[in-house]
DNA sequence: CTTATATTAACCGATACGGTTAATATTGGT
DNA sequence: ACCAATATTAACCGTATCGGTTAATATAAG
């Protein structure tokens, strides 16, 4: 890593590391080509050398970048400072909104990279990763006040049943090639009122 | 298309047309190597050059033959013959774990074959293709009996909402790299139940 | 105009690709 | 046991692409 590379302007930064967050979600690591991330970034592929050594490099500088903004979103957000699962759920999908808008493909690095097999890369990313999902799921069901949930239903279902529907929307919506930020903040907000709605108790 | 194919033990064409269903949905039609379906199907790779000619070939056979099996097990589970909502996509959703059963991929790279953008294919792939997913949802909007929902909410979202969480849970299915059609037919059941209960009036 | 820095075109050896071919197993009839 | 037909593959071919380097060029700074 070259800390050349922090001296550019920020805007080639975001277009560089995007391209690569971009290339990285749509192939397996040993699959993503540099040269296809350089011309993408719109560099040349030495300076994409020049500026992170090699190709691990690169990769585990995505990884770390995407988790350290991942944090920060969420602490930006103040998602665990409610016990209103709703609201909890709406700032957790807002501030993953807010990064989407500068790196449309960080989301769906993150996930492939999670389970990413290479061995090159995979002992690295696990000494740099805490489960985030696994964390907030255990803080929604011992810190949470769940007394406003419909009690003819089971709680544990409910919660799988949002998240894989996030994660469906999410991949209609990469799957479509065309990532619009503000149509996605916009339908997750109408998502989380259906499901408030829906799983809550009337009155 | 060598019909010496079809001459093979049914396990053994299976094997290798799942091998193939494997590495063509984890892969782009380009970056999937014929060499890596051949390993993964325990034959040559001259072997699958005999019997479909050329990876495009083959390609489109994986194509057709996930159509016609698609639209034969809707037929066998009935999923067009009845008006109740849920009856339905319980029948469409077992008819694709049944599918699943013999063809643990095929779902996934059905998938990725609709959305395949590489110009060798693309022309070839919609002309033998029907809108399947288009067709059953204007079925359900105009022939469904939808008189046993919620009244307050969306009819629409509720559908879209469905259709995300089968999404997010099968993709969920398919990054864990273990598929058991057994495990997730008795998942996709006491979801349905779920959304039953839910989206249904009491009474 | 000169030096330092940013950037890239051209290149390199290695590898992986789609596809072919010639040789080897395997089968089935006699 | 033999042979012919068929099934299957190892080895090969030309080419494209890969990660990575280098030497040269463009740009900026003093």
């Amino acid at each position: 890593m070259n800390d050349k590379f922090f001296k550019l302007p920020l805007e080639k930064q975001q277009r560089i590391i995007n391209a690569a967050y971009k290339v990285f979600s749509q192939n397996s690591y040993k699959k993503a080509p540099m040269s296809e991330i350089a011309e993408e970034g719109g560099i040349s592929k030495a300076l994409l050398f020049h500026y992170f050594g090699n190709k691990k490099g690169l990769y585990l500088y995505l990884w770390i970048n995407a988790m350290e903004m991942t944090r920060k979103a969420v602490r930006e957000y103040k998602t665990l400072e409610t016990n209103d699962f709703f609201e909890m759920l709406k700032r957790s999908l807002l501030s993953k909104c807010s990064l989407m808008r500068d790196y449309p493909h960080m989301y769906a690095f993150s996930l492939r990279a999670y389970y990413e097999t290479d061995s090159e890369i995979k002992n690295a990313i696990q000494d740099n990763y805490s489960d985030v999902s696994k964390a907030s799921e255990k803080i929604v069901f011992e810190k949470m006040d769940t007394s406003w949930f419909r009690q003819d239903i089971d709680l544990k279902t409910i919660y799988d049943e949002i998240f894989y529907a996030i994660d469906g929307y999410m991949l209609k919506k990469y799957r479509s090639n065309i990532i619009v930020p503000n149509e996605i903040e916009q339908e997750i907000i109408v998502l989380i009122d259906f499901w408030k709605k829906v799983y809550t108790q009337e009155g």
